[in-house]
RNA sequence: GGGGCGGUAGCUCAGCUGGCUAGAGCGCUGCGUUCACAUCGCAGAAGUCGGGGGUUCGAGUCCCUCUCGCCCCACCA
């Protein structure tokens, strides 16, 4: 990066190489300050900010397409001219980042519970300081453009404080609530879950049919059927249905519990399906929430028959107190069976919930928890979306939003965990003194009676944090001017596992403490999976590193694979098992670009203003036309929140149009250094690559900012970084050099298939007639007669004015070409006149084909009349040429003796 | 049970409000090493657009239906 711009011939490698370059431009852009936008200066911000990645977490895929759309989204704005603000940080992810912590310390034969909480707190606080900014850091190696001054941690202070007030705010609204209700527990990390923490998974259990004896009627007994037996031992009812007539009058009569021997009444309850198992359910109030509801309906008491670790507690017979709870399953079916009262036992596909960090089965529990009241906060954010403020991309996902907001539940927050941001509850331990205090402030005794006070143990979910993210990190809920100017933000890119989490709860979070959404667009990206379409995880071995994609093919390769293999909405995958074959496509356009550029840049020094002396060529003229086009495409494609699309036009506009055709046009003049055309050649072809240079630096910041800085006139100090983004120069749009251009690559590339047809030798130089080419491509053709000579390998062009192209019979062969007129290479003992003949054959029954449907079409007074008038002239300009194109080939083949078909 | 999505070339997918002879990348076949790039160039093969019906001048695109996949939500024991 050192080398001199004032040399002239800048020695390029003939391989890009992007290691090394990239870090130094990065640590460059840090250094100015380019990614840091100050509130004072913001007038008009545009705003991401990111989905706060684990503090455990290292950067995966799924890390490395959401942060590279967040990133290329922002420098396309920085590049317009935008107060570009990419927001990043961490979320201290507290169920995650305490089993991560635990298991460090049990390696030390220690539980959590011999240190102490303080004491535990304090270790995980040490693990974060060493390993808490790894994925931070990684995001640096991949590009992204980030405020690092704004960097935010969910459990900082001002972050806490902000919980805090929120807590208690809603406390005063009343819509944070503490109450006693069955809620998914999960028995390995010991805390409550809330619905969104339990995932639900098909599984195939077991219905047991079980007996249970009627009171004082002998024999007499009902039938219960149940997938979870254990759970019996905390039965403390039996239900059926009121309308049942075959327990019409089991209401009210009285069962005994098996194994137990504790009578239960049978009640009469409307939620009871007759349809299933016997129509007889028994009601185990404290670990199902359906037989809660009904228990309560009905006033019968709950008996919590388990553990915290779901192990049978003493309320159960003595032979099952401390077994697990699948082991007290087997015992209980076993004794049942000895017992007499097992029926029958049948599979059942039911679906259990487990817990989203560990995976174990979830128990339904009843406890104490504190709950977050929905349905108001989800009143605004529903209609929000209904109003077409809040957008989703693409937009099915706003219908699933909206399905989980009218449903809605209340929201479980507390969590028996140490790590995380205690809830502000203190309770007062003076005998007899009920008090409870929520506060924002820590209080020092009992307001009622001056008691000592105690904090509720509990911690907050994680997302009760998260959800805040959008102002939290911006300071509220003091007035910042960060605040003022950078909230509301503007796009949400996040993976759509989390859309109920985490962006759900911002929308209503962002009415409620804000009074305004927290963004207007959500950009949900899909799911990075591998070659045979799984998702990529840690369980399965299965990730790509993506510092080792970098560290391989640099980061620009790995950031155009993702963003152009993941079109809006899709999934993307990538081929675990060889890297090389997965971002190939990446590697080589940054190559090709680099070789580009390594041609092009020794000739731009050279470049002057038209107006000095020649003109601009039909060449320069089409590919600015291109150019023009292209950037309105990508500004399209950038609007819609199609990046895939932005990549492909970039990959085609660069490799198609420039490199493919422009350069070799181009290069004619800039060999000759004496012409003027040399020098417009030269301003051009900078023109042209300023231009995209620019259009593709969003999404390949490195390759394309190494080189910009080595064009003409500018140095390490300019940058792209920064911008200008081009305009799409509408009076640079030019149909007739497009047309003419368009004209000579088809006649290149027919006579190259004909030499490819008849394996004529590839260096051999050949004779070629053209007749009846257009006035456009007659115009290219003088300019760049010797540029289409070496891209076809010709030696002559002879363009017949008028008679015929070939003698009668002339041995050769003949293409027609659709942008009109017709070549022939005369070629006397090569070709096999019958081969020549069976060809156009071909070519004209395809091409009559098409004369007929277009002629129907034409003919078809329906849809000459309803048809837009610019289709219809498509249609009749299609049908002129098809026409030409068709009598030259039946012209042709009347010369080579054969009956026109 | 409720909600949502998808089936286009061997593979992964574009095709946006219906309208050029349905495209791209990868893979495949053939040819090519002087003049930026073999991480390259040129040419080519390959598609009943899941099946059926309908609307329309016109359907890969809209509607209905069948079929095959996938995802999310949900308390039927």
């Amino acid at each position: 990066m050192a080398e001199a711009t004032g040399t002239r011939r800048t020695e390029l490698a003939p391989r890009y190489d992007p290691s090394g370059l990239e870090g130094e431009l990065y640590d460059e852009w840090v250094d100015r300050g380019l990614f840091h936008v100050a509130a004072s200066d913001a007038d008009d911000p545009y705003v991401i900010v990111i989905p706060p990645p684990n503090v455990t977490a290292a950067l995966h895929m799924g890390h490395g397409l959401n942060n590279t759309i967040q990133d290329v989204l922002t420098r396309y704005r920085r590049m317009q001219g935008y107060d570009a603000l990419y927001l990043p940080g961490t979320d201290h992810a507290g169920i995650a980042t305490q089993n991560v912590v635990e298991r460090t310390i049990r390696e030390e034969g220690k539980t959590r519970f011999d240190l102490g909480r303080e004491a535990f707190v304090e270790r995980v606080w040490e693990w974060v300081d060493e390993y808490g900014s790894t994925i931070i850091e990684q995001l640096r190696v991949i590009g992204c453009s980030c405020d690092w001054e704004r960097t935010r941690f969910t459990l900082d202070e001002g972050l806490s404080q902000a919980v805090r007030e929120v807590f208690v705010r809603l406390y005063e609204r009343g819509l944070v609530y503490r109450g006693r209700y069955i809620i998914n527990w999960c028995p390995r990390c010991g805390t409550a879950l809330s619905n969104e923490e339990a995932e639900h998974r098909d599984h195939t259990g077991r219905l047991y049919r079980i007996r249970y004896p009627l009171v004082g009627e002998g024999d007499a007994f009902v039938e219960v059927a149940t997938t979870r037996p254990e759970t019996m031992l905390g039965d403390t009812g039996l239900a059926v249905h009121p309308d049942d007539d075959r327990y019409r009058d089991l209401a009210g009569r009285t069962a005994i519990l098996p194994l137990v021997g504790r009578e239960l009444v049978v009640v009469a309850d409307d939620y009871v399906d007759p349809e299933f198992g016997s129509g007889v359910v028994k009601l185990t109030p404290a670990h199902d929430p359906n037989d809660f509801e009904i228990a309560r309906r009905h006033g019968l008491e709950a008996l919590d028959v388990m553990t915290d670790a779901a192990e049978m507690n003493d309320a159960v017979p003595e032979p099952y107190r401390g077994l697990d709870r699948l082991e007290a399953r087997e015992r209980v079916v076993a004794d049942l069976e000895a017992g007499g009262y097992l029926v029958g036992v049948e599979d059942h596909a039911h679906s259990l919930g487990r817990c989203y960090r560990c995976d174990t089965i979830v128990e339904p529990r009843l406890s104490d928890q504190w709950f977050v009241k929905m349905k108001p906060l989800a009143e605004p954010a529903l209609e929000a979306y209904l109003k077409g403020d809040l957008r989703f991309h693409p937009e099915r996902y706003g219908k699933i939003y909206q399905n989980w907001m009218e449903n809605i539940r209340d929201w479980v927050i507390s969590r028996q965990l140490w790590w995380g941001h205690r809830i502000p509850v203190w309770y007062c331990r003076e005998n007899g003194c009920d008090e409870m205090v929520v506060a924002r402030e820590d209080p020092d005794r009992c307001p009622a009676c001056g008691g000592e006070l105690e904090q509720d143990s509990d911690v907050l979910d994680t997302w009760f944090s998260s959800w805040l993210w959008p102002f939290s990190t911006l300071g509220w809920p003091e007035k910042t001017e960060d605040l003022e100017a950078f909230y509301p933000t503007d796009t949400l890119v996040t993976a759509p596992e989390i859309l109920f989490f985490w962006v759900a709860r911002m929308v209503m979070a962002g009415f409620e403490f804000m009074g305004e959404l927290p963004f207007t667009d959500v950009l949900l990206n899909g799911t990075v999976r591998d070659h045979q379409g799984r998702r990529m995880s840690k369980s399965l071995g299965n990730g790509i590193d993506p510092l080792e994609v970098v560290d391989l093919y640099g980061a620009d390769a790995m950031r155009f694979t993702l963003i152009r293999g993941a079109p809006l909405g899709t999934d993307l995958q990538l081929n675990n098992e060889d890297l090389e074959e997965a971002f190939r496509p990446g590697r080589n356009f940054a190559n090709k670009i680099w070789n580009a550029a390594r041609f092009a840049l020794p000739h731009l020094s050279d470049a002057s203003d038209p107006e000095s002396g020649a003109e601009r060529l039909l060449a320069d003229r089409w590919i600015l036309s291109r150019l023009a086009r292209v950037t309105g495409e990508i500004d399209e494609a950038f609007d819609t929140f199609r990046l895939h699309e932005v990549a492909e036009s970039c990959h085609s506009f660069i490799w198609g149009d420039f490199c493919d055709w422009y350069l070799e046009l181009a290069k004619r003049r800039l060999d000759d250094p004496e012409s003027g055309g040399h020098r417009v050649a030269a301003l051009t072809l900078g023109e042209a690559m300023d231009g995209w240079l620019r259009l593709l630096h969003p999404i390949m910041p490195f390759v394309t900012e190494a080189i910009a800085r080595r064009l003409p006139g500018r140095g390490p100090e300019d940058t792209l970084v920064m911008g200008p983004w081009p305009e799409p120069a509408a009076d640079r749009i030019d149909e007739e050099a497009e047309g003419a251009i368009e004209a000579l690559r088809e006649l290149v590339g027919s006579i190259r298939a004909l030499r490819a047809e008849y394996r004529l030798d590839p260096g051999k130089p050949l004779d070629v007639r053209l007749a009846g080419a257009s006035a456009g491509l007659r115009r290219a053709l003088s300019e760049e007669r010797d540029a289409v000579r070496r891209m076809a390998s010709l030696s002559t062009i002879d363009e017949v004015e008028d008679g015929p192209i070939a003698v009668e019979g002339e041995p050769g062969a003949s293409a027609v070409l659709r942008t009109g007129g017709e070549v022939f290479i005369p070629l006397a003992g090569v070709i096999d006149l019958d081969r020549e003949r069976e060809r156009l054959t071909g070519e004209t029954e395809q091409i009559s084909g098409l004369l007929r449907a277009t002629r129907g079409k034409l003919g078809n007074s329906g849809f000459v009349d309803n048809a837009p008038e610019e289709v219809v002239q498509r249609e009749r300009d299609k049908l002129d040429s098809l026409a030409e194109q068709l009598e030259r080939l039946e012209d042709k083949l009347r010369s080579l003796g054969a009956t026109a078909s």
